[in-house]
Order: C-alpha cells, then structure tokens, then sequence
RNA sequence: GACCCUAUCGUCUAGAGGCCCAGGACACCGCCCUUUCACGGCGGUAACACGGGUUCGAAUCCCGUUAGGGUCGCCA
C-alpha cells in the first residue's frame, strides 16, 4: 500500500538546526508516516556565500538524533535527486527558458526577474484557512528576483521548482513562509503547474515574546544534544508545542503520535518555547531509561565533563551511578550531583555547611564517625541500622545526624540516598571524609 | 507604513453556543511520604485582552480597538 504524501524538509546551511527548523521537520515526519508517505530532506545551499560545512553537518545530526529519518536526500538518495540544490542548476535552467519562452521573464541589471500577473491569489491553508491576497500593488509586490546577475539562483524559484519536480503533496513550513506563498503560486500557475497543498505552522518565540533566533541560547538543537538531553523528551515536547493531542496526555510515545498526528489539529497562534517544562519532560524520560541506558549515557556525560570515570573499576563506577538513577531530568546535571564518587577534592557548599556543621551537630558527627568505624559489614542495610541506632542512643532523630554526615562524605546537601552512597564509597573512604569534615567546624 | 496571521492561568494547551463562575500539564505555594534531593500522592494561587453587537444564552459567531508576530531582499 503506497501513498502518494511527500512532504520535506528544506534547510539551507547557513547557520544551526534552529529548534524551530526541528519542529518544523518534525511535523512533516509526523505527517509522512502517519500517512505512509514520503519524508525528503532537500538542502537549499544557493547561497554559496553563506553556506557552511558545520552547518550542513548539523542538520544531518540534529535530524538523526531526533530520529527523523529521511527517505530520500543525502546520504539515502532518491529517485528525484540530487538533493542539494547546488547540484540542481541544469533543472532551473530549463525551468527558467520554460518561464522566459512564455513572457513571464525580464531582466533587470542582470538579474532575472518574473513579472507578477497581479492579481489575487487565494492560498487554501489547512492551518490558517483561505486567504485572500492582492498582489496588485508592485510596490508592496514587486516583482520576484529569481536569479542573481552572477548566476546563483533565489529561493523563491528553486524552492517551488523542488517542489514540483520531487512531486511533494504537501509544504509543511514556517508561518513567516505565508505571505511569500502567493507569491510561489504565481511562479507555479505560470508554469501550468498545480500547487501542492500547503499547512503553515506557527512559529516559536522567546519567553519575552520576541522570534527565537539563532543568537538565543537554546535555539539550536545542538544545545540540547551537548546539555544531555534525551531526544524522545526533546521530539515530545516539541511535538506539545503548537499541537495536541487532546485529551490531557502529555508524554506520548512517538508512535502513538504518529498514529494520531493531524495537521488540522496544529493551532494557530505562536507557541513560547518553556524550557521549564521540557527540563521536566525529559525527566520523564530519563527516570524510565534502562539500567544500561542510563550506565552510557552517564559515563558518556561524566568523561565529556573531565571527571576521570576511567581510573575506577567498572563495578565501582557502576554502582555509584545506579545511585543517581531517577534522580536527574538531565544528564548534565550529573557531574555535579555524583562527583563526589570521583574525587575527595571537592568544595563544601557554604550555605549547607552554615546549616549543618553546628557546634551541636559536631558531637553527633564523631558519634556516627566511631559507630561507623566499628562496623563489620560495610552495606547500605547495616549503615541504616547503625545511623538509626545511634540517633537512638543520641536521642535526636535521624534527620539530625544524616544531614551532617552527608554533608561530610559529599560536600552537599543534596544527593544519593545516604546509605548507599556510603556503601559505595567504602569505609576507609567515608572515615577519611568524616574525618575532613570534622575539621571544618 | 502596507498587507497577512494570532489573542483562554506566568508558559504549553483543552474548549468547535448551553456540560465552563472554564479542565489538564509545567512552574510556583502548602501538606503527606521520606535518610537529603527527587519521584509519587493530596490540596492551593492563577486565564477567556478590551468594547460593541448577534442570541433566550458566547471563551466559543460577527465588527471594531488594542497588543503581539510575520511578510514586503539580488536571505532562506
């Protein structure tokens, strides 16, 4: 069973994958494989002035790493290829003798320019709905350059003729593409072509409001590759932003929204991107990572941040890491929450040491120092029982001698469940500690 | 400036005339659980931009205003 959907993506390499551009890329997979259809990515690289390799090279990452898998394009190839728009020139050629044959051509110091017919144009949005615009007015419309007087062509021309030549149903794009749209079917019924169907979606802003750009932290979808993130958190938030399910559900696994996915659905207004709820989003998904899963991604994450994971035995480093399991949202967050299991130089957080290594909790310290020095069997169970009865013999809670302890063996107030993390460092480890954080008070 | 789009809690949204003195989620604030932090559970604060219509009845339809965004390139 074929369908004749194709829709694409069409980058041009000129800076980051914007994490607009992702979403966008995004709701074109979507739509291809709910519908069984085509997902092409295109490179607009006529800009040659402006293209990078580094560019090129994160479209492909950043696509990859969300999972959105082309079908045809670079690397996978296709029967309407080439895919880079460079190697396209022949095709525009032809296209352009084809418009100049019939008249709709002039040139202009050089440049080829196509003569609007001016009249209206009613785009048929499956977002916005019909629109009627009046290109009338040349000085509101002027006449579209397609072509530049040193040969390189504008994307006005090359991105319909794309279009048509690789037979795409349906231009799934950026809203700020709306108002150029009459503009592409002018060009496209001069050719005694049929537009293909177009759905323009919302664009992503700023928490102030303003166009998430490439300068804005966070707008690169390489930010969130380097910062840790999960791409299943990051491909479900950005699935929430300007589409819903409807029914309440937040996390969604991909497949269900492939089977639901919709482009009536998509609203119209513009979405603010809420880094807050994508932090919590990719939790989700980091809490029901497998075991090994986490195992790599953490070990990945702490060698990348300097700490020398390397030089522990992989049982140790194995054990230390199950203890921060369902604790993080992401892994960035790690170095700083589990560094403490590699190094013993590490800082007392100021604010922690005011709370806790008080002159009545000093006392308490040496309590726990000398129970724990003469425990046999170093586990986590025989640790609680011994903290437990030595608040008992204190006659505090347990609060009140965990909270030092911690904070001596770590340096923080916060982290791993307590009797594990001293399981894990060892008793000689831990006494050392006690011992170093006996001298801060 | 012209043209176009948009307007529900701080944010993402549900809502397609009565079910809504507006539901969910993030964030925030309490409480519970608890060895910390998280997680989880319970509860709370918080919105239909404004003004006119239409209608027995409007967050939902229409008009206007205001605000935000977009386009008007030999960028894409």
């Amino acid at each position: 069973m074929s369908s004749n959907i194709r829709v694409r993506f069409a980058p041009s390499p000129t800076g980051y994958l914007h994490i607009g551009g992702a979403r966008t890329a995004l709701f074109n997979w979507l739509f291809a494989r709910h519908h069984g259809g085509k997902f092409v990515l295109r490179i607009e690289d006529t800009d040659i002035k402006r293209n990078t390799e580094e560019a090129m090279a994160a479209i492909y990452e950043g696509l990859e790493w969300l999972g959105l898998n082309w079908d045809e394009g670079p690397h996978v190839g296709g029967e309407f290829g080439p895919y880079l728009q460079s190697q396209r020139t022949e095709l525009y050629e032809r296209y352009l003798k084809k418009l100049q044959d019939a008249g709709h051509i002039f040139e202009d110091q050089g440049a080829m320019r196509f003569r609007s017919p001016r009249e209206h144009v009613i785009v048929d949005d499956i977002v916005c709905g019909k629109i009627d615009f009046d290109l009338g007015n040349p000085a509101t419309h002027p006449d579209m350059t397609i072509r530049r007087p040193d040969g390189s062509w504008i994307f006005h021309f090359v991105n319909v003729i794309d279009d048509l030549e690789m037979k795409i149903s349906h231009v799934i794009r950026g809203e700020d593409h709306l108002s150029n749209t009459p503009k592409h079917i002018e060009i496209i019924r001069a050719l005694g072509a049929t537009p293909p169907h177009y759905a323009h979606i919302p664009l992503i802003l700023n928490r102030d409001g303003s166009k998430m750009s490439k300068r804005d932290e966070g707008a690169r979808v390489e930010y969130y590759i380097r910062r840790g993130y999960l791409p299943t958190g990051v491909r479900n938030y950005l699935c929430l932003l300007g589409w819903s399910p409807k029914d309440n559900r937040e996390k969604i696994d991909v497949d269900e929204v492939v089977r639901i996915f919709d482009l009536k659905n998509i609203g119209r207004s513009s979405a603010t991107f809420d880094p807050d709820k994508l932090h919590w989003l990719n939790g989700e998904y980091a809490r029901e990572l497998s075991d090994s899963q986490f195992y790599a991604l953490a070990i990945a994450r702490l060698r990348s941040s300097g700490i020398n994971v390397d030089s522990y035995p992989e049982k140790y480093v194995r054990t230390a890491l199950q203890t921060c399991k369902g604790k993080i949202n992401t892994f960035d967050e790690l170095p700083a929450y589990c560094g403490f299991y590699f190094t013993d130089d590490f800082d007392y957080d100021p604010q922690a040491l005011a709370k806790y290594f008080t002159s009545e909790n000093k006392p308490r310290l040496e309590a726990v120092r000398e129970a724990l020095s003469a425990l046999e069997k170093f586990d986590a169970d025989n640790i609680e029982s011994t903290l437990k009865s030595t608040a008992t013999k204190l006659g505090v809670k347990v609060g009140a001698i965990v909270h030092p302890t911690r904070l001596a063996v770590t340096g923080s107030n916060v982290g791993p469940s307590l009797y594990h993390l001293l399981e894990v460092l060892g008793k000689e480890k831990v006494l050392g500690r006690i011992d170093c954080g006996l001298s801060k008070f």
